[in-house]
RNA sequence: GGCGACGUACCCAAGUGGUUAAGGGGGGGGUCUGCAAAACCCCUAUUCAGCGGUUCGAAUCCGCUCGUCGCCUCCA
């Protein structure tokens, strides 16, 4: 079976065929940086770090490219509230937000272009929409795209446009445009507001017009996937390929990939209603970013997930049991014949997890393939039925399917202070038998964070109380 | 109102026409261990929201009912 996704566009269960042999361009659209995201925005890049891992696993070259809109309503309110330019508001956000992609283990795409350095090549892209009649001029200095000069419109959302609800706040919009539908591409400099002094006036870009000339201009007027949230479907997505196509008149985005929603307490986790977790709250109650990523991950991405205490809970003793079993495999020694079982089995295993994920990124068979071989190798390590180098192997797999997954190894290795003398002096004590000091060393240890358990392979040590000091 | 997704054990969640309904978490019992922890073994859905229908056969297909959620607003 071959690698298929499930696309947006059309709703079909399609092969995946990247336009370049071997090559995937792909674009998922990153945050506006005016708050901490929180972690229903983070499921989303975090579906897509999956989606880019595993391409990059099954040997694509991959161009990920994720844009940063440091340029926005919301922002301009918060940088006047706070009395501040604009760019200091977002250099924090911004700034925060890398960090907690590093701490989420979510890879760094290629490019993270901004958009306030983006500005020649939206004004370009407005120009030529100018040109080409789908875009027109208010009084007041906002261009707007004009919807029924694309019959397309409204594809990707599977909406008429005709029948859209016309809310009151669609009527309300402080911008006099020709029909309710049209949406901004420029808006037109107001007093006390950022602007830039372009060809096609003063102003600044609107937020669809962002998305579409920063993909285009880092991977071609064509390419081959996009991601976002489902509640970018309408009406960002379908705004960005009706001036894309209508600019270039060729195909946008081959595959459009959606991630539903994260819920809590059973509603849409939204800044707006201020039903939000945040990933530094998640770690401060103790629990570690890569149990936060697998109760993210855990589910498929387009099926909404209500985000809860259990819910991570149950992350983090999988997440623990994936690192004991590393650790177990590393520190065991056992001089014997290979088991002759063993490379069916991590072949076998890595079939399936490859064969889940081809099948639209299906993450629940690919980890449960994932945990039938824990067991499966736990059973073989308690025999000591294994060798001590089918344990490196088995271990190399694990370490392997994880490039995809990025749970398994833990946060942070570092010892405190003292703790390796404390260990020595309890392996020694051990060896002598005294269980009196060796038990009052663990003690001691457990009160550094560092519990110890003793195997036949020796002691082995691991940190606990979840966050450790990662990043 | 329009469009869309979904309802599987105590919780999360696979499975979409045919072997014993994956996997994770939790709970109960046991084994191993100086103790602890980890791990392993056994148990925890004769049943898939409800009701009809199609079929030799349905959690899977069709219809209806009930329930939940999302989008239609510059939200991931």
């Amino acid at each position: 079976m071959s690698l298929s996704f499930r696309n947006t566009l059309g709703g079909a269960l399609e092969p995946f065929v990247p336009r370049e042999p071997g090559r995937v361009g792909m674009y998922s659209c990153g945050p506006t940086v005016y708050a901490p995201a929180h972690i229903g925005n983070f499921r989303s890049f975090l579906f897509a770090d999956l989606l880019r891992r595993y391409l990059a696993w099954k040997g694509y070259a991959v161009t990920w490219v994720m844009n940063i809109t440091d340029v926005d309503d919301k922002i301009i309110r918060d940088a006047q509230r706070e009395g501040v330019p604009i760019g200091d508001l977002t250099a924090r956000y911004t700034e925060t937000f890398l960090k907690d992609l590093r701490t989420l283990r979510i890879t760094m795409p290629d490019v993270m272009p901004r958009a306030t350095e983006h500005i020649p090549e939206m004004v370009a892209l407005v120009e030529t929409l100018l040109e080409r009649g789908h875009a027109y001029r208010t009084e007041d200095g906002s261009i707007f795209f004009r919807i029924a000069s694309w019959p397309a419109y409204g594809r990707l959302a599977r909406i008429d446009p005709e029948a859209q609800r016309v809310g009151e706040r669609v009527e309300s919009d402080e911008y006099a445009k020709d029909d309710v539908r049209d949406f901004a591409l420029w808006k037109g400099a107001r007093p006390g507001e950022p602007s830039w002094s372009t060809a096609i006036g003063e102003g600044r870009p609107g937020w669809h017009l962002e998305c579409s000339a920063m993909s285009m201009r880092y991977l071609g007027p064509s390419f081959d996937l996009h991601t976002g949230g489902v509640d970018l479907v309408f009406p960002h997505h379908e705004d960005e390929i009706a001036q894309s196509e209508a600019a270039t008149g060729l195909p946008f985005v081959g595959t459009w990939l959606h991630c539903a929603h994260l819920q809590m307490g059973g509603e849409k986790m939204a800044k707006r209603t201020g039903n939000v977790a945040r990933p530094a709250e998640i770690y401060a109650g103790g629990t570690s970013p890569r149990a936060l990523r697998l109760a993210l991950l855990s589910a498929h991405y387009r099926a909404s997930l209500d985000f809860t205490e259990a819910s991570l809970a149950a992350a983090a003793s999988a997440v623990e049991r994936l690192s004991t079993l590393l650790a177990a495999l590393d520190g065991y020694r056992e001089e014997r014949a290979p088991d002759p079982e063993l490379p069916a089995l991590l072949a076998a295993t890595r079939e399936r997890f490859t064969a889940a994920l081809d099948d639209d990124l299906s993450i629940a068979p690919a980890l449960a393939a994932l945990f039938d071989l824990v067991r499966d190798l736990n059973r073989r390590l308690a025999e000591r039925a294994i060798s001590t180098s089918d344990a490196v192997t088995a271990a190399a797999l694990i370490r392997d399917l994880d490039r995809v997954l990025a749970v398994a190894e833990p946060d942070g290795e570092a010892l405190p202070e003292g703790a390796q003398a404390l260990l020595d002096a309890r392996a020694a004590a051990r060896a002598a038998r005294d269980w009196t000091g060796s038990d009052a060393l663990r003690d001691q240890l457990a009160a550094l964070g560092v519990s110890v358990e003793d195997t036949r392979d020796g002691q082995r040590w691991r940190l606990t109380g979840g966050n450790d000091g990662t990043i």
